[in-house]
DNA sequence: GGTCTTTCGGTAACCGGTATCAGCGCTTTG
DNA sequence: CAAAGCGCTGATACCGGTTACCGAAAGACC
């Protein structure tokens, strides 16, 4: 038997093979966990890979299956805070695995975005994708995934069409129960900061907003709506909208906590206190919340914990462990703060 | 001439090398830019290469290099905006480029942290890696990268032994002119809310604050310092102990705006009006020091510039490109907003 | 014109794994 | 008793590039 003689300093599964006394193919059939193996020879060789402390060359094992040990993370969301929490779920639910993460920024508006990120999915040929919202609501994307062959879980605040593929939260419930809280502390007139026209998330939450106002009986102005894009300064923009009404609001649900945030500079800027004068309510519970004067009353949206299942879901089942299912419906509570208080008049 | 006969959908270099009527070799001296090549084969190659689309395969680039086109992320940091910042500079510098970024969390705490890394680095083969603070700080890391053979760039407040794989900012400087901001304002009871101890950072701005002080001849009594952890409870925490001395402080410099708006945090508790009764100052100018309330006055430091500076510097001189040599210090500069004014008595 | 450089280009081995398929020993079946 | 079936292994080709080495062609010099 001519034992090919290198000594590149790595432990290769040539090494492993000489001192176990098989062929390379055996194993490799160890390391990939093929069910066809003597139990014996298998033992033999899991000790020689545990003595030699061997572990497989991921390039070498990239090239020849054709798929990298590579979870990516793609997204166009421009909340620091939601994308670090994101990738926290992810790097926790990879932490010890042969995985990896790479981290990929989309420019939805460029017209070669779809193009660019199909280069890079063949390019790269990662094993799965993270779609954060919301850019996880695009289908061409989901579709373009399938396509290549790459798995992916798709992150969002409602179910959508393919739900294997799909970790949402319940925005628009969440939101409903929110909207009854300011309700039932007396609110009649709440103005809504929506979110950016296309973001499913931005639906459903102004779904449920309006749901829990004609349960309760209360009319709902379009006025009483303002259009922002989720960013701090679209809130203080909107806010300032709402509160030159005459009569002005006694409370405002903003879809976000950015946003939540410059409706309290508005409200500043012209004197009124919070929550007397005014109650705000936000959506994500970002640590901004907990910082602002008063701290904000808002729906804290598990986003970590879905970007962790959402991990999980796409490595499961590879170790041969046993599948576990991840569960693909999140529940978002209200955590109350200071911000919220009963309209005084 | 017998040409490999392929068909595995995706365009090889024996593609390339077949239409253009070279050999592979030929092929790979074009991607590689060997400097050893007629000008007139290099150009048809490159023809072709242009005609097929052909990018080289990644994986198996990566297993006959040795090394992978992937440029590490190694951070500590809990602030999320910073990190994301970092990112962004580095993404912005990978722009283009056939690398991708890979995120990778340390814990500064865990005794196998080390040995951690070392593996990651081992069995990756990154190209090169971004040392974000504190982690930076680190020389156990930097040695790690030097043995392996791995580029790296340490990020930090101010230029460490190692110059060449530094991009460092002025931190002592930026707060010195803060502080005497402060000064000129007609401050003389600055409070100072320090970082945490082993933090270059914490080290740099400290110093900074007391020069200025001595310079002004302003005395220093150790009670107008507190620490702090960078996080926002911390900046609360330490305010309220600054905030109960008799006389208290008309000012109060924080090392980075999370704790500034604690500081905030704390003065509102008590019914301090900012800034007629307390001025504060921060650091960083991540966005939360704009939307607090009043907007906070702080001094910028550029870590996305620097971020993709030191991107810049790992990936230079690699494309044939004349070799720009990337600025490695970066100024910090004081934003003036609402969070500062006279002392009212 | 012949020899020496210099410059390119081709062949084959190699990076470190995986996949195909044949082969082995042993049992089952006609 | 031969043929077929089954469980397990290993020789070898292959993934798609890079590199060592060698040979060939072109220009320089005597």
């Amino acid at each position: 038997m001519p034992w090919p003689m290198k000594s590149s300093g790595q432990t290769t599964i040539n090494d492993v093979a000489r001192i176990a006394g098989v062929s390379k193919k055996t194993v490799s059939r160890v390391i990939n966990r093929s069910p066809l193996l003597n139990d014996d020879t298998r033992r033999r060789v899991e000790d020689v890979i545990a003595e030699l402390a061997y572990i497989p060359n991921p390039q070498a094992r990239a090239l020849a299956l054709r798929r990298n040990f590579l979870i990516g993370l793609v997204h166009d969301n421009p909340n620091a805070q939601m994308v670090m929490n994101v990738q926290q779920g992810i790097l926790e639910a990879l932490h010890g695995t042969e995985f990896e993460l790479v981290v990929r920024p989309v420019d939805r508006g460029s017209a070669t975005m779809l193009v660019d990120l199909r280069h890079f999915l063949e390019r790269q040929r990662l094993f799965g994708l993270v779609l954060l919202p919301p850019i996880s609501e695009n289908d061409t994307i989901a579709k373009l995934c399938a396509e290549i062959g790459c798995r992916y879980v798709r992150m969002g605040s409602a179910r959508l069409d393919d739900d294997d593929h799909m970790v949402a939260s319940n925005d628009c419930e969440a939101v409903r129960g929110a909207t009854e809280y300011l309700i039932a502390q007396g609110h009649r007139r709440i103005g809504l900061i929506a979110g950016p026209h296309g973001f499913r998330s931005a639906r459903e939450r102004r779904l449920g907003f309006e749901q829990a106002l004609a349960d309760a009986g209360i009319a709902l102005p379009r006025s009483m709506i303002a259009d922002g894009t989720y960013t701090f300064e679209s809130g203080l923009t909107a806010a300032e909208r709402l509160l030159d009404l005459m009569p002005r609001p006694t409370a405002i649900f903003a879809c976000n906590d950015e946003m939540a945030a410059g409706v309290m500079h508005a409200a500043r800027q012209r004197g009124l206190d919070i929550p007397k004068d005014l109650s705000i309510v936000g959506f994500d519970d970002t640590p901004v919340a907990a910082h602002v004067w008063p701290p904000l009353t808002t729906v804290r949206w598990p986003i970590a914990s879905m970007a962790r299942s959402a991990a999980l879901k796409l490595t499961a089942g590879l170790d041969g462990e046993d599948i576990v299912e991840e569960p693909s419906l999140f529940l978002s509570t209200l955590i109350r703060r200071a911000s919220v208080a009963a309209p005084s008049h």
